[in-house]
DNA sequence: CTGTATTTGCAAGAGACTAGCATTTAGAAG
DNA sequence: CTTCTAAATGCTAGTCTCTTGCAAATACAG
């Protein structure tokens, strides 16, 4: 990365134009980088959002991985831009509100952020979560549905189920005896 | 209730003494109150853990709701008694620690507590639960049991499932057009 | 290229929860 | 019924995640 913190600081001063550019051009050249960047900016734009780069930057970081990420880790994952903590809050918000992205508080205090892919923009997660209670590690369940069956006749649905979580031990930390692991 | 906050600290310094046998007393005498005390003494000594007031104070108040309720909630509902804020956070997660209650974590980043009827102390509900996205509100499953099926064979299983967590839109928003309510 | 509504950066603040420590108390031992 | 001590409480201050207000900067329509 060539501009950190500081030095990008001395270039702005000087020319203020150049970091959008560079932060872009970075942002599209990142080892992470799956997702083409026309097709990024059309996809915030078709949203109604201005396709800035903290936001690219943001989609890029999500696409990156196949689990949600949190703020906190996405920001980390980006701090070479020097984008202000604030900003990536307020990008992850707007881009859920708009429905680009799944908003998931799985219970842990972080909230956490997943690319939709789908057009559907309802703002909700595609399939079922499984969270660690042991390691907090998160893990998509794409390949599995998740059924609510009544025990008895007559039970009174709660309505319509748009997300699922489940918690537990996952099968790393369930191997170990209790304690070796957190 | 016969001692408010300001009266309490003034009787407070006179007879220190009596707080804790008033607090008992009052407990006891809760409307709300539905489990037998000597049980309540039992449980939490049972559990290793002196019964103290506040601790009596939280069970009762915990036994007397069918849904778990939050730190906020316990305390406003117990603040006539005058107990510290970290005292009821502090009695929450030791007696959930020692298995008497359920720590649920549904995501709002409000920590909500259960009691558990079952002596099997695994500090996890027994039931799934159900949050509505829109109003905020919680309900148990007892009636429902969750099956987790793989779209195809060879699914990796996630682990062992401890806790159910569904959110969507409960009967009562989704029947209000998109909105009215929240 | 210009103007303006949208975004950003900064700094301060809200809300849920935790930790440290002196004081008080439950419960056991005498 | 007292005395003793480890456990529990109250108070204060702090942490962490997230939000808000506002001036400065920026995207993009015209």
């Amino acid at each position: 990365m060539e501009f950190a913190n500081k030095s990008q600081m001395q270039l702005q001063s000087c020319f203020p134009w150049l970091i959008p550019i560079l932060q872009c051009d970075e942002i599209m050249n990142r080892p992470e980088q799956n997702l083409p960047m026309p097709e990024v900016k059309a996809l915030i734009r078709g949203a109604g959002l201005r396709s800035t780069a903290a936001r690219i930057a943001v989609i890029q970081q999500l696409g990156s991985t196949p689990v949600p990420q949190s703020h906190s880790e996405v920001s980390e994952a980006l701090e070479d831009f020097g984008f202000d903590q604030s900003t990536i809050y307020r990008c992850l918000t707007e881009l859920s509100d708009a429905g680009l992205l799944a908003r998931l508080e799985l219970g842990d205090s972080i909230r956490r952020f997943e690319l939709l892919q789908s057009g559907k923009s309802t703002g909700f997660s595609e399939h079922p979560h499984f969270m660690c209670v042991d390691c907090g590690s998160i893990s998509c369940l794409e390949e599995f549905t998740v059924r609510l069956s009544p025990k008895k006749r007559g039970a009174e649905t709660p309505g319509q189920v748009v997300e699922v979580l489940l918690k537990g031990h996952c099968s790393k930390c369930a191997d170990e005896p209790a304690g070796t692991s957190d």
